[in-house]
DNA sequence: TGTACATCAGTGAACGCGCGTTCACTGATGTAC
DNA sequence: TGTACATCAGTGAACGCGCGTTCACTGATGTAC
């Protein structure tokens, strides 16, 4: 009766996400166009609606799936506050602000994000909550909602040092964003909860 | 022998320039046509290119005014950390926050901008290091080179800020990014230099 | 003071192109007999 | 085991539209006489 295995059409869009990703953090949402996308998946353009809608739902959908594997990829670092100078360190370095692409979505995309309908906000907005609850709970094991605050300007400086060591081009001046972020950062995660937060 | 006021064209230039800031922070840069431009700044598509050689040209011509701007403006604060504290309770606020087309260059273009060619990053290079020196010379009077690094991370903390506070939906949560930031930015600029930094 | 004229800021139609989306179709697949 | 067939993932041309840019032109301006 039916024909194609169903992990067949699971693995095209599993494709189609992926490969949005990737061109969206390089080129920007709107600097990627639906048959460039199709094309780099190894298809043509009409393919794309038997996957998704419209464009909209894909840019959703693509946000969620981005945020959903950093949060994956956060629990399998070293625990405690050393997974967290871990990860400033590999999150603020040369070769992550060299690589969009590959990289942080947030960093990427943040201000395209903010332009974006409900359903693409609404899915950062998820996806970027289950992060600050991730990191709170490394700054303060025992209560995290008092890290809560912390965590949250702690993805802000980081996304924020990121974009901005890639907007500059002076090359002295963008190292010492990515070096004064991770001390700032780190700072910032040892903060004790009773300080200015 | 010549006609119309010199001042007549530098005016209208000065229309494009403005018109675009607003334009491009509210829609994105590749989200602002040149007609559309245009057309909200009193005139047809033609005109655009007695004032500029390309999209380009202007885009890098905006940076540069909107920084310098910004750089004027700070001049106007309070004295001392003072004016710190003004400016980060105005810069992280719910009407800044919700009035994107009026307000910062960076937290609304940063991503757009590390896109863009040399030309638009040497001038966002230029005009974010105006402000990083201002800001450490507020944190550090008597050595500014000591607090550059703080520096560096409050403009990437504030920029970060708002637009994580713009991107996320939930409006709880946007808000507390609002206020968080305040509060560790605050905190990062009373940092004494012999810490992490 | 009045008129002819040179300048050039701004007009608006046109260019080739890529956008997001639609749709009639093709053809590989797995099932049913 | 071999064949006819229903399914539906993917094809690729076409749609109307807006993009950045060009260019022949219009017409308001200020000067020169």
């Amino acid at each position: 009766m039916a024909r194609y295995d169903p992990a067949h059409k699971e693995s095209t869009r599993r494709r189609i996400l992926e490969t949005a990703g990737r061109l969206f953090k390089h080129d920007g949402i709107d600097g990627t166009g639906i048959a460039a996308l199709m094309a780099d998946a190894g298809m043509t353009n009409g393919a794309f609606y038997a996957h998704f809608r419209s464009k909209e739902e894909l840019v959703a959908a693509v946000i969620a799936e981005e945020l959903r594997v950093q949060a994956t990829a956060f629990t399998s670092l070293p625990p405690g506050i050393a997974g967290i100078e871990q990860l400033l360190r590999t999150y603020l370095s040369v070769s992550h602000r060299d690589h969009r692409e590959a990289g942080c979505p947030s960093a990427a995309l943040l201000d395209e994000i903010a332009r974006c309908g409900d359903s693409t906000r609404g899915a950062y907005s998820d996806g970027a909550n289950v992060l600050v609850q991730q990191i709170a709970s490394r700054l303060a094991p025992e209560d995290p909602a008092a890290a809560h605050g912390r965590a949250l300007s702690m993805l802000a400086l980081m996304a924020g040092s990121l974009q901005l060591s890639r907007a500059i081009s002076d090359p002295r001046l963008s190292a010492e964003v990515l070096e004064h972020g991770v001390a700032n950062a780190l700072a910032l995660a040892c903060l004790d909860a009773s300080g200015a937060d």
